[in-house]
DNA sequence: GAGTTTGAAACT
DNA sequence: CAGTTTCAAACTC
């Protein structure tokens, strides 16, 4: 069987069942027929979306520099699409490569669209104006939150398919293969890269079979969940969205006149709120750079592949995955490892993916089709890599493979940790490598080019532990002439391309980047190597540091490298967490390793902290995993964020577990719950709770608290506008200072200045207080009589020495 | 900063 | 599953 089966689905968690539906591919106009013809949504199979009428749009664009031919076609169906989408949503993909554009719209799309936008740097526009149609090699399953990629209808994805449920469309394609299987809601992206072909992207006018190489490209799911869908006007007029309401993925692809240049695909997915006008509109993307399509009727929820023309990111066709499972938010990021030869045709890799989330286990296997989920992507004739596999010991029995395309040039040192679920990799270049060690050759397969993947889920579940839906924001590092573009996501779990060997250029750029930053080499940087890094390890971003993993034949200490991973934590988004500095611990017992220490709780490493006897580090990493297994063991939500979302109809948060509490009212932070913000609910079992929305006591702490923020406000406000002022006046003063042509006579400011000044100031106190000004007020004009006094006595002081200079004294 | 309180996690 | 112990954070002085 090809995909997950319903029953199996039902077990997943919510949170990867919240995957955005996915969607059928648009055949040419003239089998949209054809897809309405095939409702196959399977009703025992809901998915959870977070609008119950929704359009999803999926659009690939090649380096499409601003004329871009994107074709879109959409199909119109019923309510339930064909794909399995759910009733009420809609979803499309677009895949425009430099040539063509084909967009994917799930059988409730009705309207073919036609999109422009214009690409720039700081505000892209992308327009797809396409009159090809195109089939598209998708074929989606929502139900399963698959997508399967297959030549022709391939008659074991259909099977699959219908086995699941659903009635996939297969679009044909050049015997490429891949199954997806989707995320959930919360945004956690899988990256699935493709062959991708040299030659023109398949894109076939007719709705027939594609003779076109198969692209390469990445799938990511994403929970749009926080996704707003903006939509143009007619005139394709796209706008930006906030970042945060965007999610990003870019896909290393060539562009066809520069085999050694690297393209980059965006995916950008939006999820609008509600029913369009039947015109079609474009939503604007990130930076304006992503277009989508919606169809009218239908709220869209779109995802974008698009590939910028701006060079500010780029990955090389490549060839890596690197997939942490460890933490329920994570993120699943392809990345290039190495930049190809110039001339090289683009290198096609199969990715099957198949995660675990109940185990929070993702498991990419090499396996027999009997695989009851398989993901298989047949290289195009030319293009096809060889594939390394990577074994690292799963977690709870659960495989955690790397595939690793043998990119010619570089190579791949895998370095395996036992029992670990993530795989670190070691890239170094042609010559390094063939001086330095495998370390974990062992577990080293090599799959033969164009020879499927298949992913074997067996008990495995679905795998990229989810994580609220954020942003995917696109981080456009200076431009580097050989140095990597960096692609960021805000998803907390994220790995780090680290380039193997030292890139000192873009060193200062990391700061900026949020974990999980994506660097790709640049075309000329064939030589360079990327490591994936888990999050966990990366960071400490303010730390600017980085590891150069091909200098060293050992496993970089884990100090330098540390990560925060900003996981929502409790409730708290990532932005939140970002925004203020993680606790240290001061675990004295727990060897960092047990749940009691929150670093390890949340899926971090102990960095900056005040434990004793830490174990939560890279040095000891097998220790931590075999923690971390016993952890899952014990309760495999253990990494799971506590505060989840409550059911319909009440608050959007609330403790997965809830409280115990005993004594302290569950108003304080002793409870997770109060702790979180959030109000206790009927899953507390806590004694005496205070926490609750009339309580008085609780509205009480919120006044205090409320004024306590208001406070603290206005003294930043203050201090502010001090800093201000008094930069101000230092800016008026500079003239009269300088024109002394020196300092000005420090025995100006006398005691008796003081006292006037002194007494300047008290007096516009007492007349804020008879005026009864508010206190901000009061202060501000205390301040400003401050400076009034201030400039006063510069002033006088500034005559005095022109005077003096003018007798001589 | 030391000591106490608290409740989650771990253990039995 | 319930009771107990351990643990580290929150809190108090």
């Amino acid at each position: 069987m090809d995909v997950v089966s319903p029953e199996l689905n039902s077990l997943l968690p919510d949170e990867i069942m919240d995957t955005e539906a996915i969607e059928e591919i648009p055949l040419s106009q003239s089998d949209v027929g054809a897809v309405q013809s095939e409702p196959t949504h399977d009703p025992s199979v809901p998915m959870e979306t977070d609008a119950p009428v929704s359009s999803e749009s999926l659009a690939i664009c090649s380096k499409a520099a601003s004329e871009d031919h994107v074709q879109t076609v959409a199909t119109s169906a019923a309510a339930g699409s064909a794909l399995g989408v759910v009733p009420g949503s809609q979803s499309s993909i677009t895949v425009s490569t430099p040539s063509a554009l084909f967009t994917i719209k799930p059988a409730l799309a009705t309207s073919t669209a036609t999109t422009k936008t214009t690409d720039s740097v700081a505000g892209t526009t992308v327009s797809t104006s396409g009159t090809q149609k195109l089939t598209t090699p998708f074929a989606i399953s929502a139900a399963n939150h698959q997508i399967i990629l297959n030549k022709l209808a391939s008659s074991q994805a259909t099977e699959a398919a219908k086995a699941a449920g659903t009635s996939p469309q297969v679009i044909k394609q050049e015997g490429q293969k891949l199954l997806v299987t989707a995320i959930g809601k919360t945004g956690q992206p899988i990256v699935l890269q493709l062959p991708h072909s040299a030659s023109k992207p398949g894109v076939s006018p007719t709705s027939g079979d594609t003779k076109s190489p198969t692209p390469q490209f990445k799938v990511v799911t994403i929970g749009g969940r926080e996704l707003k869908q903006v939509v143009g006007s007619a005139g394709n007029q796209v706008t930006t969205l906030q970042a945060q309401q965007l999610k990003t993925v870019q896909i290393p692809k060539k562009t066809p006149a520069s085999s050694a240049a690297p393209i980059k695909f965006i995916i950008t997915k939006t999820v609008s709120s509600r029913g369009l006008g039947a015109q079609t509109s474009v939503t604007p993307v990130i930076a304006g750079r992503v277009m989508t399509q919606t169809s009218p009727v239908m709220s869209p929820k779109t995802i974008t592949l698009s590939e910028p023309h701006s060079t500010t990111i780029q990955s090389i066709p490549g060839k890596k995955i690197a997939i942490s499972p460890l933490k329920t938010p994570s993120k699943v990021t392809v990345v290039s490892v190495a930049s190809p030869p110039s001339n090289t045709s683009q290198k096609s890799v199969t990715l099957p993916v198949n995660v675990a989330l109940g185990q929070q286990i993702l498991a990419v296997q090499q396996s027999t089709p009997a695989s009851p989920v398989k993901v298989a992507t047949s290289q195009t004739a030319q293009n096809i890599k060889p594939v390394q596999s990577v074994t690292v010991g799963g977690v709870g029995g659960s495989q955690f493979k790397t595939i690793i395309p043998l990119a010619t040039q570089p190579n791949v040192q895998q370095i395996q940790v036992p029992g670990s679920r993530f795989h670190y990799v070691r890239l170094v270049t042609a010559t390094t490598a063939s001086a330095a060690g495998q370390p974990s050759a062992p577990n080293t397969s090599s799959v033969p080019a164009g020879k499927p993947l298949v992913v074997n889920t067996g008990t495995v579940r679905m795998s990229v532990p989810v994580v609220q839906a954020q942003a995917m924001k696109q981080v456009a590092p200076k431009p580097l002439t050989s140095a990597p573009q960096v692609v960021t996501t805000t998803q907390t779990q994220q790995r780090l391309i680290m380039p193997a060997t030292p890139l000192p250029q873009i060193q200062p750029n990391f700061t900026n980047l949020p974990p999980g930053t994506v660097l790709a080499s640049a075309p000329g940087g064939s030589n360079v190597g990327y490591a994936v890094v888990p999050a966990q390890y990366v960071t400490q971003l303010q730390q600017s540091q980085f590891v150069t993993l091909a200098s060293s034949s050992s496993f970089p200490a884990s100090s330098s490298i540390q990560t925060q991973a900003k996981l929502p934590y409790n409730g708290v988004s990532a932005a939140e967490a970002t925004s203020r500095p993680r606790k240290p611990c001061n675990c004295t017992k727990s060897q960092c390793l047990k749940l009691y220490c929150d670093c390890f709780a949340n899926g971090e490493f102990c960095n900056n902290c005040n434990c004793n006897n830490c174990f939560n580090n890279l040095e000891h990493e097998t220790e931590r995993l075999k923690a971390i297994k016993t952890c899952l063991d014990r309760n495999p939500e253990a990494f799971k964020p506590k505060i989840g979302k409550g059911k319909e109809g009440e608050s959007d948060r609330r403790h997965s577990k809830g409280c115990n509490c005993k004594r302290s009212g569950c108003l304080k932070n002793y409870c997770e719950c109060y702790e979180a913000k959030i109000m206790c609910s009927s899953i507390c079992k806590c004694v005496g709770c205070k926490n609750f929305e009339e309580s008085p006591e609780r509205k009480t702490l919120m006044h205090l608290a409320d004024a306590a923020e208001v406070r603290v406000q206005q003294q930043t406000a203050a201090k502010t506008k001090l800093s201000s002022q008094i930069s101000d006046l230092l800016m008026r003063t500079a003239p009269i200072m300088s024109s002394g042509g020196g300092r000005l006579p420090y025995t100006f400011v006398t005691k008796e200045v003081l006292e006037a000044t002194c007494e300047c100031l008290l007096e516009q106190a007492k007349r804020a207080e008879q005026t009864r000004q508010p206190q901000a007020e009061a202060e501000r004009m205390i301040l400003e009589e401050f400076g009034h006094c201030l400039m006063s006595v510069i002033s006088s002081a500034g005559k005095a020495k022109a005077d003096c200079a003018s007798i001589s004294c």
